[in-house]
DNA sequence: AGCCTTTGACCAGCG
DNA sequence: TCGCTGGTCAAAGGC
């Protein structure tokens, strides 16, 4: 009955070793450039020439302003889409599932990359687009691809900065981590945000020619490799999406069982189904993938009733994205106790880590962000206020003792006051929002539970990077 | 040999 | 009750 004729093999693409834009991270073996560095190069500074200043300030003085990662999501977000969106129907069938003793996504999740990943096509930024118009395109909700590309571009630009380098150089590592997946995060706020905000005609021609330039539909191929490993919170309605090797989902540290596998209706594509393999453990994954099978999403269900195994270094050459995090967040008191009873439940605790701190640019508060690995290795226990005057958001910054190249970032209080100008938020953006009241009203909402999402150091090509978004709550 | 994936069949929930 | 659909089982084969 619901067997059908086995679908015709994915494509596949035989992946070079490394890639041209990978090298950009690892460089010829110096060190990769900081944070502050890539992202700045993503989005320079300089006036950019047209779409109202779009580009971020890598200007690294504190007070200056600038847009953290909460804000670029926020900052030119509008009022919830419509119940009808593709997403929210998915995050519907996903809360179906988890009907029954569903886990509950928790705000902590990481992932680690996909083995193998090639380099994919390149895409430049058109002049005038800036990054918060690029990612809060709309348009990028109604395609897989291009929610990868979206959520991929917000992760990267949040999280790297840089000076000296060209926007397609900056894309050109954008669409080669694509393929390297990093960690995919969607806040459902964030998503409904951005897919109810009012479509600048011109972010959607931008992003489009963008996506063109990407070529994202040729990318497909070139991320085969990959997925977008969505998990979410049916309750919480938090969704968190990653990319991993699509023949294995996710390495989350733990052992996997595909047990089956199904096409859903409306979809050529496979969802498959994995159970861990520890004994008595009841934790299961559903795998979906998106109609270019491209994109998936893992929903994870039930909660591991042991350790994650060992090392799996010796299998798959590397130590899992998990297994790093793992002992940073043992390591790490900073965490809040509602982000270690999520990652407790989920189980997906250790896949934490890899932490970088590059992402807001952000939010007015003074930035260590400049400081490259070393700094941030001298800096652990570190706190950053931000600068606004009568804002007493305060950054804490650790490091993992475990893994030098972990840092953690904790928020702490909600911002009351607006991004700078010139920083973070992009002023085509900005313009395509209703008013900036809304957007106020999405940065409060999102006050309550502001991420941090870090980076891993991508100068060792051997570590895997991974995102961790951590939300703290605040009463 | 052990573990995994594949895949057709079966089962249960729902309208 | 029936058909549809999603989820699971389990045999077979591959690595």
């Amino acid at each position: 009955m619901s067997a059908r004729p086995p679908p015709p093999p994915r494509p596949r693409l035989a992946l070079p070793p490394r890639s041209v834009a990978e090298s950009l991270f690892t460089g010829a073996g110096d060190a990769s450039p900081g944070p502050l560095t890539l992202a700045s190069a993503l989005f320079p500074s300089e006036p950019d020439g047209g779409g109202g200043g779009g580009g971020l300030s890598s200007s690294s003085g504190g007070a200056s302003g600038a847009s953290s990662f909460t804000q670029l999501l926020i900052g030119n977000l509008a009022p919830p889409p419509h119940a009808s969106h593709p997403q929210q129907q998915q995050q519907q069938r996903e809360a179906e599932w988890g009907r029954g003793g569903v886990a509950r996504a928790g705000p902590a999740l990481s992932v680690a990359p996909p083995a193998g990943a090639g380099a994919g096509a390149v895409f430049t930024v058109p002049p005038g687009l800036s990054p918060s118009g690029l990612l809060d395109s709309p348009g990028l909700l109604f395609s897989p691809a291009m929610v990868r590309v979206r959520s991929f571009i917000s992760w990267t630009f949040a999280s790297k900065g840089g000076f000296g380098m060209s926007h397609q150089q900056v894309l050109a590592q954008v669409t080669a981590q694509a393929s390297h997946s990093p960690l995919r995060m969607f806040d459902h706020t964030e998503q409904q945000s951005f897919s109810a905000a009012p479509t600048s005609s011109n972010a959607m021609q931008h992003m489009n020619s963008a996506a063109n330039m990407a070529g994202i539909s040729d990318m497909v191929p070139g991320t085969t490799n990959n997925e977008n490993v969505a998990f979410q919170s049916a309750e919480a309605s938090q969704r968190y999406q990653v990319n991993a090797p699509v023949d294995k989902p996710a390495d989350d540290g733990y052992n996997w069982r595909k047990y089956g596998q199904k096409v859903v209706k409306g979809s050529d594509c496979p969802r498959s189904y994995y159970k861990c393999t520890h004994p008595n453990c009841p934790v299961k994954k559903k795998v979906e993938h998106a109609e270019d099978g491209q994109i998936s999403e893992i929903i994870y269900k039930g909660k591991h009733n042991h350790q994650r195994p060992p090392n799996k270094r010796g299998k798959d050459g590397s130590s899992s994205a998990a297994e790093q995090n793992e002992q940073s967040n043992d390591t790490t008191s900073g965490l809040s106790g509602v982000k270690r009873d999520q990652e407790a439940m989920y189980g997906m605790s250790d896949q934490l880590s890899g932490l970088s701190d590059g992402d807001d640019m952000d939010d007015g508060e003074s930035r260590p962000h400049e400081a490259d690995d070393k700094e941030i290795d001298n800096k652990k226990r570190s706190y950053y206020k931000c600068t606004y005057a009568g804002c007493n958001v305060r950054k804490h910054i650790e490091r993992a003792s475990s893994d030098p190249k972990a840092v953690i970032t904790t928020y702490e209080g909600k911002h009351n006051h607006e991004p700078p100008v010139g920083r973070g938020s992009n002023q085509n953006a900005r313009n395509s929002v209703p008013s900036n009241s809304s957007q106020q009203n999405m940065q409060n909402s999102m006050s309550s539970s502001q991420a941090s999402l870090t980076r891993a150091d991508f100068s060792n090509i051997n570590q895997r990077p991974i995102g961790v978004l951590q939300f703290k709550s605040e009463e």
